[in-house]
RNA sequence: GGGCGAAUAGCUCAGCUGGUUCAGAGCAUCUGGUUUACACCCAGAGGGUCGGGGGUUCGAAUCCCUCUUCGCCCACCA
């Protein structure tokens, strides 16, 4: 068989994933065996993968494929989210580029030109997923507007409006006047900017006075419908009662009191302009004011704009300006910074406007939601996460699901105009059913055309928040058998930016509509940043190509460098040097295996001494590493037990074993070492495997023989196990010993070809182990036992043990006994530090028993040590 | 403005219930080393007032208070 020199990725992992596929590995159905669900997040259909999805489907990636060594059904089930808003916004980009207008498109045929985008670039990311080694059950892919889960929306939709949950109402919602859409809060990003705070003087009706109002926005003016003063304020008191007239429009308004207003800032006067500001809108549902809407929805000014009618917003705010000091009616403007509303989705100043929306009542669906993640049935890692949440949980106000868009789910309540033009909106599944309920309901003669269907979409994360529940068809069907098995799904991996949008409402659906939590762990990865810690993103270009990397280092590569340093919850600062890392270990892997697949084995030769002390000491270093590895996973510390892995194979097994085991030059290995090798070999194979799935499989296969059909993945990895502490302790002195053989030849330099003498002085412990491995990675000819120092030699001391390695050459003995004093030094302050606490009687009295007890062992052991040294230094 | 969190080596982070194994890991740096799996390597070394100050305690990186700096979330004074 010819092994390659290099490792190349590339072909091994195209290989073993189309091996994967073909046998149906990923594939999940229910059976007896313990589940293991996991939904993705689902990516944006027409997305392109980014660093975040590498890092978020990588760790989904290890939980899976660990789970499934552990024996488990795991069942890892794979989608992608219309995205209406941002879906539409490419779709309506691309139509203007070909000099299509929305606007001149009826509803279907837009909606034939998104499906077929959608159709173009949908599900490339999934395919890029493939690349990263994801082992989703891919038969089991969903969209949240394929026919199933846009089933279950309209389902809940209908559900939530029969139990009165949902109702339609004017609120103010932030307008984004370029999608022509209400945002929710959660979608909108205030931004610091520099702006003008203008001083608009407001004649006072019957004075020759004015009454200063300080305003970032002058152009609402016209929208004005009360001035506002607080009742406490001396300053404004004089105002009390009258009227003003507002500005260039010459319009009345009446004076009213509210202690809501700030007397510190500006001149203690606020205009009220109940359409186009929150505050203001509460101000005049509180005193019952008027509400004059001065906007169109695309942010330009409507007939009660007056002379301004027409206009675009920020350009009357201009014009307005230059109007007013004409006028005499501008005291003064000054500079000002404040925050404002942008929208996420299209980055334009978002508009408070009042419009008509459909809301979902939150109080009730969060108790559940929020009870839960308090008592620990939704665990957070890391827990920090609970805190936001509960936050939020409290303050929680009713979500705006209604999209002023055409691609999502269109929303199922229908309008119909009765004979006493009376309008009555029916909410129903389809128009059909809807029609039924008109006949039913109003005992008019209509026809089914009659009806009206509402035009908005609903929320993207209106059908997302069904996620864990709709990918088995939970909402049509609840008593379906991949439902009951499945659900509640185990572990959910996903951005913090995300927790009120998708998680908070995954968590209420899932008790709504299946009276249990929907996932038992929530695993919040961080941003990835770049080395400046800046967000990746587009705009940046400072986000590197995920699939490049792939090429470069291979998926393991990269996979390995993006988890050895990302801890949860923590943002992660990517660099491409960790991707170096990776593939440096991938590398190392396959030089470890190509050493030992080039062994010749020989079954006549007697077991080495030293093999088989190193054997039992690799044994239980294995052995504990598994059993770390396991509490790290229990505790979601997947950096650590990937680190546990790296260090178990890199130092353990390549540096010490193989060094122990490694024949001479030229010669060949016995056959029990050679075979307990393989097995060792396979064993962190197996740990390593849901880290690096690729080259795992490569390696696992050249082992040993193996048959069409088997693989790693489904091999049972080393679980809980336990190891002797005693062996590991001993090997670890063994180690020092020879480290400190290592640092005299590497002092003295003395290579490695020539063979030294050990002399050891003290209470060595008789032992083959320590003997055997010393000799064979240290190239000892002779290790003899002495009562003498001696002379003319290099030495160190382990513990209380002193190690003599006598030199050929002069020994400059002013640089040895610098040496041991320095030492000894050391260890007299040490002493020093320990009897102070010793001398202590309040320590002696308080502190455990344990404690003290130590702490007088490290007394002995210095005293012990320190005499050594005094005895060296009297006789050098 | 309100809330939450963080600050430990050059970088990224562990350090759980205060004391054994407490100042650690990986990377980076420095020194030395290639005929024998691997320079994508081996052997070794240096590097920290545990953000500042105060307190509790026999004992503090760890608990409390306070200050400083940073991050996130919420609310937006027109």
């Amino acid at each position: 068989m010819e092994i390659p020199a290099k490792y190349t990725a590339a072909e091994v992992e195209e290989k073993w994933y189309a091996y994967w596929l073909k046998n149906g590995f990923f594939k999940s159905t229910p059976d007896e065996r313990e589940p293991y669900t996991v939904v993705i997040p689902p990516p944006n259909v027409t997305g392109v993968l980014h660093m975040g999805h590498m890092l978020n489907n990588t760790i989904q990636d290890i939980l899976v494929r660990r789970a499934r060594m552990q024996g488990k059904n795991a069942c890892w089930v794979p989608g992608t989210d219309h995205a209406s808003i941002a879906t539409e916004a490419k779709v309506v980009a691309k139509l203007a580029a070909e000099g299509i207008k929305k606007t001149d498109l009826s509803r279907e045929k837009f909606l034939e030109h998104a499906w077929e985008w959608t159709h173009k670039h949908g599900g490339i990311i999934l395919e890029q997923l493939k690349k990263l080694g994801a082992s989703c059950d891919w038969d089991r892919t969903c969209f949240t507007m394929d026919e199933k889960r846009s089933e279950s929306v309209l389902k809940v939709f209908c559900d939530l409006y029969e139990k009165g949950k949902i109702y339609r109402g004017v609120r103010m919602v932030n307008w984004d006047p370029q999608a022509l859409t209400a945002l929710s809060d959660e979608e909108v990003i205030f931004k610091e900017q520099q702006g003008k705070l203008f001083y608009l003087k407001y004649k006072v009706v019957g004075e020759e006075s004015y009454a200063i109002v300080a305003t970032t926005r002058p152009e609402t003016i016209m929208g004005d419908t009360a001035m506002c003063i607080n009742p406490n304020d001396p300053k404004t008191a004089w105002l009390k009662g009258k009227r003003v007239i507002v500005p260039l429009i010459n319009r009345e308004i009446p004076v009213i009191e509210d202690d809501y207003v700030d007397m510190e800032f500006g001149t203690g006067c606020l205009k009220v302009t109940p359409a186009h500001d929150v505050n203001d809108y509460m101000l005049g549902e509180k005193y019952n004011l008027p509400s004059i809407d001065i906007f169109n929805d695309n942010g330009t000014l409507n007939e009660n704009g007056a002379q301004y009618a027409g206009m675009e917003r920020f350009e009357v705010r201009e014009h307005i300006e230059k109007d007013l000091i004409e006028a005499g009616l501008m005291e003064k403007v000054e500079d000002y910074t404040n925050k404002v509303g942008y929208s996420e989705r299209t980055n334009v100043v978002i508009e408070p406007k009042l419009s008509m929306q459909w809301f979902l009542k939150m109080e009730d669906l969060a108790r559940p939601a929020l009870e839960n993640v308090e008592n620990d049935t939704i665990q957070f890692y890391p827990e920090k996460f609970k805190n936001t949440y509960r936050h939020w949980m409290t303050t929680i106000k009713d979500w705006c699901i209604s999209r002023q868009l055409w691609w999502g789910h269109q929303i199922p309540a229908y309008y119909i105009t009765q004979p006493s033009g009376e309008k009555s909106v029916i909410v129903a599944e389809t128009k059909e059913k809807a029609y039924e309920k008109a006949l039913s309901m109003f005992n008019v003669q209509c026809s089914i055309d009659d009806l009206k269907q509402d035009e908005d979409c609903l929320d993207t994360w209106f059908s997302s928040w069904l996620w864990p529940i709709s990918v088995f068809d939970g909402i049509n069907n609840p008593e379906n058998a991949d439902i009951q098995y499945y659900y509640p799904t185990n572990d959910l991996v996903t951005a913090p930016e995300i927790i009120f949008f998708w998680v908070a409402r995954m968590i209420m659906s899932g008790y709504e509509y299946r009276g249990q939590e929907c996932f038992k762990n929530v695993y919040f990865t961080g941003i990835v940043r770049d080395k400046l810690g800046r967000k990746m993103s587009k705009s940046l270009g400072n986000s590197p190509d995920p699939l490049d990397l792939i090429e470069k280092y291979g998926a393991d590569g990269v996979r390995m460098g993006m988890i050895v340093t990302a801890p949860a919850g923590n943002d992660f600062p990517f660099d491409e040097a960790l991707c170096e890392q990776g593939r440096n270990f991938s590398s190392k892997i396959w030089n470890a295996f190509r050493l030992v697949q080039g062994w010749a084995v020989d079954t006549n030769i007697v077991q080495p001494e030293s093999a088989k002390a190193g054997i039992d000491a690799f044994h239980e270093k294995l052995h504990e590493a598994a059993q770390q590895i396991n509490e790290q996973f229990a505790h979601y510390r997947i950096s650590e037990a990937l680190m546990t892995v790296y260090k178990l194979f890199w130092d353990e097994f390549s540096a010490w074993y193989l060094e122990i085991v490694k024949p001479e030059y030229g010669k060949a290995i016995d056959g029990k070492t050679y075979k307990i090798t393989i097995i060792f070999f396979e064993e962190i194979l197996k740990l390593l495997h849901p880290f690096m799935p690729f080259i795992t499989e490569e390696i696992w296969h050249y082992l040993q023989p193996r048959s069409e059909g088997e693989t790693i993945m489904l091999q049972q990895s080393l679980t809980a196990t336990t190891f002797d502490a005693k062996v590991l302790k001993h090997y670890e002195e063994v180690k020092e010993i020879i480290a400190g053989i290592r640092s005299i030849r590497k002092d003295k330099n003395l290579p490695f070809k020539e063979s030294i003498k050990l002399y050891i002085k003290g209470l060595h412990k008789e032992s083959a182990f320590a003997n055997v491995l010393i000799q064979k990675l240290t190239n000892v000819s002779e290790i003899a036992l002495t009562t003498e120092d001696i002379a003319g030699s290099a030495s160190f001391r382990v513990g209380a043990v002193e190690y003599f390695v006598p030199l050929a050459v002069q020994v400059n003995v002013a640089e040895e006994r610098e040496k041991i004093m320095a030492e000894l030094a050391y260890v007299r302050g040490f002493l020093q530090s320990v009897e102070k606490k010793l001398q202590n009687e309040r320590f002696v009295a308080s502190a455990p028993a344990a404690v003290v007890e130590a702490e007088r062992k490290k007394q002995a052991d210095s005293l012990e040590k320190i005499d050594i040294l005094e005895k060296r230094l009297k006789t050098m």
